[in-house]
DNA sequence: TGTTAGCACTCATCAACATCGAGTGCTAAT
DNA sequence: ATTAGCACTCGATGTTGATGAGTGCTAACA
């Protein structure tokens, strides 16, 4: 257990180092206010911080630098909720005033917030999209062998894909079709749309149009690319501006990680829906190895996005989950209301 | 005028310091296959080449390096169409024979393979969807208060925009009002259509629909915003492999630069539609000092893309002007074929 | 017994300096 | 007109020494 001078100790280190990115020596911390000990005292605690694993040196003559540990014990035990200043809250509610109807522009405005705010780099992973519920379905052709496919969302987002039509599909057979889909499709979430129209409107259609065999064949293809939702970023070069990015190995990991929108998801989806701090390796991967990233989830049970934070491990922590907190309620919000 | 040596001598450098990126000296080019001049007569050619603005010296004892002029006049004059080996070829190819139908699909994965050819980035500006026409115009409601307008062109494209729902219109009302809009729309390009909305259907509507009005503002304003063709980017951080770029501000105002789409749209834009090489300074923006950049045009007159290679000036020119040369053709045939 | 002053020691950083070699320009010979 | 030869330039690289911020340890102190 860490006696309370050890706490503050830490305390001032990480909070000194995060701000200054270099090592934190004896004396500087001797001038900080509300530290009353001399540097001798505090080089004594030092090293017992560093025998415990809290604390590194760079070289054996070095000031002090926080562990991962470090880290992980500050922001178990030593985080402080901060308070924003009014100009940050009403910066994050500007968007939300601008009445934005269009749930995707909203999120991209936000994640630009975030990055300005934070100075790291903001992902934000849209709703997913297999959860929404089909509203309407409809079939535009637009030449004699071709027709886009539509399907509007419960929530107005809006799918579309461009089909090869069958020779020999009346525009009649058309409409019967779409009709008959509407019916058996409505409500029906995205993600079971493909095994739905697999399993029973093949066999409808099949009775009442005789070509629908081809264009359900184009139907099932387009439905059978699960997509994910969709992927922001904002500030991606913030990072360059982080003294630890100054190599550019590092950088092009990290940019090469997060053009893969695959692997993002993956990697960024939180547990659960609360705010999450991953620091360095326990990001599990290499291009993050220097990396902390804090996620929170918006949105309800029914549409459920999620933000992410990308910053070097020497992040500032306090800050980051006070104004990933605020956006996260602000965004919530927003999107309820727009139900 | 120049003597034929000293066109030889100055495609050798070009070349080389293309390949290598460092200054070539005389004793260098003496051994390329071809010269057959000893290393003091190179010396007092590049000697006159440099008097003639084609070459510099990085310092008083170092090789010589093309100047912009240099790469201007190699690129008017020096520039050999190269051939394509088939397996290139067949690369390009690849993605054209997975029969994709979205024009978006095709055109970010001709991005990719760009980049992936040249080492380069490649940016690919999607067709202007401003001159497309509308096919069919729809409204889904989705609540009591909203709804989607969707908009289809006769390419396929599909735009869509929630609206604000007047209270008290009837499904009924919103139906005589798809009607009159697809009438009266059909056909009309969308750079038009704010105009033509504001006009014509505007009155028309009034006589029909008792609450138009306030779902007409909703529609105007949402034609308001005219969109651009879309901005692909592929290989955006291959700029880091160049060795130019080892300068982290470069990288930076490079990649705001990118960042900001709208500036985008103008500076990458080719005057007419034959490949453009603008080199260095003549791109006129301070972040692509250092940059080259080769545009083409694809497409048919009715629907025109574009596409831009962006390297260091010291860009391999020939491999570059052959390899978008033959993307043009090919994405202009794959788009023209699924009209 | 916990705290602190004092001191020897370590090591990164930086400037000064020497060395090396690739490359030049010029001159004189071919 | 070409080229061999040579003095010269200058970036790159390596060495050395001084500086200073920081440490650990010991001994004195409250």
């Amino acid at each position: 257990m860490l006696t309370n001078r050890q706490l503050q100790i830490l305390q001032v280190i990480v909070d000194d180092f995060v701000m200054s990115a270099q090592p934190v020596g004896s004396r500087q911390i001797s001038k900080k206010e509300g530290i009353t000990y001399s540097p001798a005292t505090i080089r004594n605690e030092m090293a017992d911080l560093e025998d415990l694993g809290f604390l590194e040196k760079t070289h054996t003559s070095s000031g002090r630098v926080p562990s991962e540990k470090g880290y992980r014990f500050y922001v178990d035990h030593l985080l402080q909720p901060q308070v924003m200043t009014a100009d940050e809250v009403s910066q994050i509610q500007s968007v939300f005033k601008r009445h934005i109807v269009e749930a995707e522009q909203l999120i991209k405005e936000s994640a630009n917030i975030l990055s300005e705010l934070t100075t790291y780099t903001t992902i934000l992973l849209g709703p997913d999209v297999k959860k929404h519920k089909v509203k309407k379905f409809q079939i535009v052709p637009l030449t004699e062998q071709t027709a886009v496919a539509i399907i509007v969302t419960d929530n107005g987002h809006v799918e579309n894909r461009i089909l090869d039509l069958p020779p020999g599909l009346s525009p009649g057979d058309i409409e019967k079709m779409v009709n008959i889909l509407n019916e058996r499709l409505l409500g029906i979430p995205l993600q079971d749309l493909h095994f739905k129209l697999e399993l029973e409107a093949f066999e409808v259609l099949k009775q009442h149009v005789s070509t629908a065999d081809a264009i359900i064949q184009s139907l099932l293809q387009a439905t059978s690319e699960q997509k994910e939702g969709k992927v922001y970023y904002a500030g991606k070069m913030n990072m360059l501006n982080q003294p630890e990015f100054h190599d550019l190995n590092k950088i092009r990991m990290l940019m090469e990680l997060m053009d893969r929108d695959s692997q993002i998801q993956r990697l960024f989806k939180p547990f659960d829906s609360g705010i999450q701090i991953r620091i360095g390796s326990e990001n599990n991967h290499l291009a993050m190895e220097n990396c902390s990233v804090i996620t929170a989830s918006f949105g309800n049970s029914d549409e459920q996005g999620t933000i992410a934070i990308i910053g070097p491990t020497r992040m500032d922590y306090q800050r980051v989950v006070t104004v990933i907190d605020v956006m996260r309620r602000v965004l919530s919000n927003a999107l309820s209301l727009r139900q």
